[in-house]
DNA sequence: GATGAATGAGTTTTCATTCAT
DNA sequence: CATGAATGAAAACTCATTCAT
């Protein structure tokens, strides 16, 4: 049984991997299969095409994604703090798991999302909305559609991430503004109204 | 003359639509070839491989967007106008070509980005790194790497068209929020620091 | 004991059937010993290999029939009557049996057939031979081939049963001309000859 | 022109000639191009998929009986000549091309047949469907059901020619005694009823 | 004996590229 | 230059068979 899950899991890192240095093109089943040390084969025991693989490791990166944030949310601060918590949590994951990061972004602007994927629930998406419904609820944000704000929150840590890794060496002071970044969204987003009694 | 250019560009055309609405994978050369109602022989006249004609089209989206923007930006305007002019018309060039706008996407997150094509420059990049270093050397905006400013400003429009096309019909009050995007950003790019003479 | 020969004999029946609705190709050993209830890996207690439990469910198939006309054979009657009995009841047990009317169909005619299975006696054949010599022996019909007069005869009724199953409700009438065709072939091999003593 | 028409042609006569040899399992596409001296990816110039091929097989075959037998074929006889002309013209096909033969018998017995190819009208079918109907027309065979009775008679040409194959060399008085099958089944099928005016 | 995951050779099919016409 | 048939390497996937549990 243990050892079932982790030939699983060890497919979906070894496929994860590859894909994310190689493209899907550069991923055939042989080389997923010769990188996870098992047979083609043994692929299909786990996975009945390689789109059910790779819609597995969507599922796997959204999972480890919301666990990773969700488990660092502390639902007793006040919104503001949760939100700055959100956006380090999040950028910290994409740092430390380059390949998961890689593997999502391509995943999100290919042919395999958009087709069939978006029709399951994605809890990392559902976790996020939530979190963003729960900031309008409190009046810490503006009343917008919580599915649009976490797109936009979540593209622009996408793209902070990015420029980070690209940028890493070059220039120290980058960073400084990309800290920025987020109290700027933040500026945007927050609810300035007065509450009224 | 004339017609091996036009020939060139209805290929490049023809498998910009083919990428567009079925991806790399969907895409073969014998595909894009009827498409453009060429032999498949024909397009090694004008490309030496697949992967000439992505980057080819890569090219060509990225003058397209540059032709777009640049004829329309007036240097003579304070720069705040000239960057609501940048993101309206930017916006505006992604709703009038959707195919565009989806090669783009598939291709910044392709493996056949990030390893050839970024050696060659590119003169979108460079017509909006240079109009964000006009900005800086005018003190309209904060002294940032206006590489980085290009790759946050370019990236939140690309999400926000995306938002558009994904959300038109359900909710009208969602583009006055998207609007506000643009404000929001330039909130955080303005320099607020007073001038000292 | 008998659970040993109940498991033959439920694989035997299950691979039967799939092989009847499938064919050879529709019918992997997977699905035959999901069908039967059983491991993959267990056919290989019964069976050497997939080759082997083919020639096996012919041989049981063989065996059936063997049975089932045999015992309702009767050798005191005269052979005119034990004639049309084995028309009558070869067609009975196909009509009653398709899955096993199906699968000898398509045994014969591949490759399975021929190559090695020949070499073996088969118990129908042989009785079906013996049944058409002992005609032969009484001088009820012509001095022929037994076997080749075995072989048309079972091919006609082979024939028949077929078109039975094809045109079922089509056309009540054929079922009479039909019967006919057991008439007509004892017209064709019944001896006419005077006896001289 | 020519040329395409002869590769096409000669893929399905290799195909054709293995499949009498190895069956359909023993007979792959990379086998069958080998056979005919093509690459194996050339077979899909001509046909989508195995399954195609087979099916243009089959229809080759088809139009090779009936263009054997239909042109040798005399309408000007009467039909009792016409009957034993089919007879000895479609037995005669079958020795000449055996391998015609036995793919038509595996064929006529696989998954293949019944599933598609049924729909599709079948030139040697109708052919002899409407040649037993004009005998039921002019009066000579009785009111049956023609494709009945092309089945019966085909089955049995086919059975004939087996027998005749497999014991070829065995018994020299055989083939006396299978010829006297054609006789038998014409008076079984002919017409006695007198002519009432 | 029973199991079913693991294997890997073998199968069908695709497709970028070439080249004779 | 244009064509599109031909190529064959490589891809996804299947499945009879084995073997550790």
């Amino acid at each position: 049984m243990e050892n079932l899950l982790n030939k699983r899991k060890c497919i979906l890192e070894s496929a994860l991997e590859l894909i994310n240095e190689q493209g899907f093109h550069g991923s055939p089943i042989s080389k997923v299969a010769k990188n996870a040390g098992v047979a083609a084969g043994s692929i299909y025991t786990y996975f009945e095409s390689k789109e059910e693989l790779i819609l597995g490791i969507y599922e796997y990166v959204s999972q480890n994604i919301k666990a990773y944030v969700s488990d660092r949310d502390d639902e007793t601060l006040d919104f503001k703090s949760r939100f700055f918590n959100y956006w380090k949590n999040y950028t910290r994951f994409y740092e430390l798991n380059p390949a998961q990061h890689g593997f999502y972004d391509q995943f999100l602007n290919s042919p395999f999302n958009s087709e069939s994927s978006q029709q399951f629930p994605n809890v990392w998406h559902e976790w996020s909305f939530g979190f963003f419904q729960s900031g309008i609820d409190q009046g810490a944000i503006k009343n917008m559609n919580p599915t649009i704000l976490a797109i936009l929150v979540n593209s622009n840590i996408n793209s902070v991430v990015k420029i980070k890794n690209n940028f890493k060496a070059k220039l120290a002071r980058n960073n400084v503004d990309l800290e920025e970044i987020s109290k700027l969204i933040w500026e945007g987003i927050k609810d300035d109204k007065p509450k009224v009694f």
